[in-house]
RNA sequence: GGAGAGGUCGCCUAGUCCGGCCGAGGGCGCAUGAUUGGAAAUCAUGUAUACCGCAAGGUAUCGAGGGUUCGAAUCCCUCCCUCUCCGCCA
């Protein structure tokens, strides 16, 4: 949520920034509530000021047993009350549409993002690693889809059976690699100086509106019948794990991270990414969250690229960066870099991190503050960021397709082997512990 | 799920039966000052948040929401949460 007060203070500079995004804001609206709520305040506190007066004089007048005066008085508050509460009425549709306004209104883009229409005016930042040239290797890389199923470690149909599409069934080595590649990531992450969490995976409307997912996305989320959503990323609870507390400066910057299947409705992205492990209603993946002074958070952005890269390197996957541009940023972000790892199957990069800088977007939302005495007096709202480390469905996926060998099995990267047991999947290959 | 007890200012606690002088007393903690060579101890003062307002100041908040009343921390209702016991269960 953007500041009410900037906004009206700066409407124009807003409305321009917001059409760097492609959204088109008309500011009358807001304006028109946001005055409005501020006259009626104004003069509803002005009456609640004379009620509380002629209120506490009733009681004397009691005492003094002047029946008729104190009879008098209560009929001018009841006279006061009745205006209140057309105010107070008239107040609670202008703060309703205000907030209405103000929840859907997205982040603005910090100053450094590039501008651009959508998705093709990204920036790509860097590139590592050389996708491998099957070519030249004299065989045709297979997608995981098929590599998964031949190898029998995926189950597609089942998964359908069991649930519907747009679902995964991981078996023998399949299911290994899964946890394989979630307990390395999170320990690597932890021995870089994450803090581990393990969360609930379903959160009430409050949390899921501190991390801007609700109201404007519903349609996104699963819901339970008692109002409770399953999380669509474990940002949602690692962000919200400080919902209206004050944090202490000096225990600033905090880093964590956590280990959860994330739930994602995928409505209307019918006939995208339909095969494999791509898009999915369930994936797993390891997340990064922190917290930040104003000062430090675009390099503590930087930081945490480089900890999702750290990934990508140990599994040696190609990969690039990619900074997006005001267009294709996401609704709570003010900065995100994406990080697209090499699929031969889809002859590209595709992403599988995306990190992003909110700023104090979340923070106004869930009311996340820190105080720090020796800078300044009172309290300011910290800044959120969070980061995929990585997506591990999306990772499973590339392994499979970037290891892949000409006889059909796949290696294992060398950082994973400790992890696996094995050096490689290969068809028929149990999945004993040894 | 059943029965009972509770949720007050960072923490502990008073106030709730008998509604106004209660945004709310005390202790602890914390901050500043005095004292001291320095510290401890002691003493003094201060110590929530948000919103409206140029300001003076005002308004709201005693788990949340609603009700009664001129007036609610205090009375009534609903909900949420915590604790104890019982039941059930990974």
């Amino acid at each position: 949520m953007l500041d009410a007060k900037y906004v009206r203070e700066n409407t124009a500079a807003v409305r321009q920034a917001l059409l760097s995004r492609s959204v088109q804001w008309q500011p009358a609206a807001f304006l028109a509530a946001d005055e409005s709520r501020r006259a009626l305040i104004a003069k509803s506190e002005t009456l609640k000021s004379q009620r509380r007066t002629a209120s506490n004089s009733i009681g004397a007048l009691m005492k003094a047993g002047r029946v008729d005066d104190a009879e008098a008085a209560k009929a001018e508050v009841r006279a006061i009350n009745d205006e209140i509460e057309s105010l107070e009425a008239a107040l609670d549709s202008a703060e309703a549409a205000l907030a209405a306004e103000m929840m859907v209104l997205p982040n603005i883009p910090s100053a450094s993002t590039p501008v651009g229409a959508g998705e093709e005016d990204n920036v790509e930042v860097r590139r590592w690693g050389t996708p491998r040239d099957f070519a030249a290797e004299g065989f045709e890389a297979q997608p995981h889809w098929e590599i998964g199923p031949a190898l029998g470690i995926i189950d597609f149909e089942r998964a359908v059976k069991l649930a519907k599409s747009r679902f995964a069934l991981l078996a023998g080595l399949g299911a290994r690699l899964e946890r394989a590649l979630i307990n390395f990531m999170a320990d690597t992450h932890s021995r870089r100086g994450y803090k581990e969490w393990w969360t609930p995976l379903l959160g009430n409307a409050t949390t899921l509106t501190g991390t801007g997912n609700l109201p404007k996305f519903e349609e996104d989320l699963f819901k339970t019948t008692d109002g409770l959503y399953l999380i669509p990323t474990a940002e949602v609870m690692l962000t919200n794990i400080h919902a209206d507390e004050v944090l202490d400066a000096a225990g600033l910057p905090l880093h964590y991270c956590a280990f959860t299947p994330c739930f994602r409705e995928e409505a209307g992205s019918a006939g995208r990414d339909t095969r494999g492990l791509i898009r999915v209603h369930q994936f797993d993946k390891v997340e990064m969250v922190k917290f930040a002074t104003p000062e430090t958070s675009f390099a503590e952005l930087e930081d945490m690229v480089a900890d999702a890269e750290n990934i990508l390197q140990q599994l040696e996957l190609p990969y690039r960066v990619i900074e997006l541009c005001t267009g294709d940023l996401g609704f709570s972000a003010a900065k995100t870099y994406d990080l697209e790892v090499w699929l031969p199957s889809y002859s590209d990069y595709k992403e599988i991190s995306s990190c992003s800088n909110c700023v104090d977007f979340q923070a106004r939302r869930a009311s996340i503050r820190y105080r720090d005495n020796t800078a300044f007096k009172g309290t300011r709202l910290v800044h959120t960021l969070n980061g995929s480390g990585l997506a591990v469905g999306r990772t499973m996926a590339a392994i499979l397709e970037n290891c892949q060998q000409r006889d059909g099995s796949v290696r294992i990267p060398e950082a994973l082997v400790p992890y696996m047991g094995v050096e490689n999947i290969a068809k028929g290959g149990e999945a004993s512990c040894r």
